[in-house]
DNA sequence: CGACACATGTAACACGTTACATGATTTG
DNA sequence: CAAATCATGTAACGTGTTACATGTGTCG
């Protein structure tokens, strides 16, 4: 996914891996943070299957850079993940709800506490959410990307709600 | 994950592997289908790393059953991961947010068609989460967790709206 | 001089995931 | 007889992720 992404950046103009790093961060608005070396081996992984082609550009100064561009094959990848649609059955591979449903599942007052403390840290990060919002800099695809997770986390809040109450009335194991 | 949603079923009760395949999916709402081989590859790791024991329970007329409990270890190390809350900045590591993010980087028109398709595949996703939670059988804890997957996809479905109406007034890039 | 920005990379691991292999017993 | 159920496993791959290595130029 990530592969795609920079795959997606790489698409919209050429660039190095130095770069990239920074360029993806912004994207995301700093939801999610890259390791450099992450940056160079998805390069090299997209290079190996042939996706992206290097050209090195010297620099008098700072060290060469090594600019990434897609081939052929790339923009034909890229144009295939843009235009499928997620379908069937979503994964709940979320970390979040998982801990709490397996919580409940034998420790019904524990779970309890947890959601207290995660309702804090998603009142927390909504509110980081909304901090990085105010940046006017923006690209509007980040903005638009950053009321997503603001969407998200305000569903989660409420699904905190319905965990609490339920919980309440819950049957012992 | 798939890690520590074994550990914690587990944790209620002692089973093997063909047992488990049935009762994970169940616990999910058929939301996270299992390849069975998944099912001992992670119970092999969990095992080489101390979390879990295995004891062969020969049976008559079907073939012997690996049954694993916790070890102490594995006790510790599941009260571990259900004790801790996700705190930070969140990964937007959803693929269906960062295809449209990435799409209207550089096809802002394409992305409105890409929005249409996503909806109506999410509309479906919705109608079938409801049509799983129908069914009487359904553990607490999975009805909880069905009830967090529809409240996500009613975000998401709120943010395509949001997406849509963003995408017509856009700069070209 | 030390810290930091610039720039690239590698080795190694964990995890999710699939495809494939094996074999007994029951059921249509 | 074929297919399905029960039951366990392995080899292999892709991707995300980290820790570590290396070197130059600039700024305080």
């Amino acid at each position: 996914m990530l592969r795609y992404v920079v795959l997606g950046l790489l698409g919209a103009e050429p660039r190095y891996g130095y770069e990239l790093k920074a360029v993806f961060e912004a994207f995301l608005g700093g939801t999610w943070p890259l390791n450099i070396g992450q940056v160079y081996t998805t390069l090299t992984r997209l290079e190996r299957d042939g996706l992206v082609v290097a050209e090195v550009v010297p620099q008098d100064q700072t060290p060469d850079r090594k600019v990434y561009a897609l081939t052929e094959a790339g923009r034909a990848e890229l144009a295939a993940w843009l235009g499928a649609v997620e379908v069937g059955p979503i994964r709940l591979r979320d970390e979040f709800f998982l801990r709490i449903a397996v919580r409940s599942l034998t420790d019904p007052i524990g779970a309890s506490e947890l959601i207290h403390a995660q309702r804090a840290a998603h009142l927390e990060t909504l509110a980081d959410l909304v901090v990085t919002q105010e940046d006017p800099g923006l690209h509007p695809s980040t903005t638009l990307l950053l009321e997503g997770a603001m969407l998200r986390v305000e569903a989660d809040l409420r699904w905190l709600e319905v965990a609490e109450s339920r919980l309440k009335m819950w049957p012992e194991p």
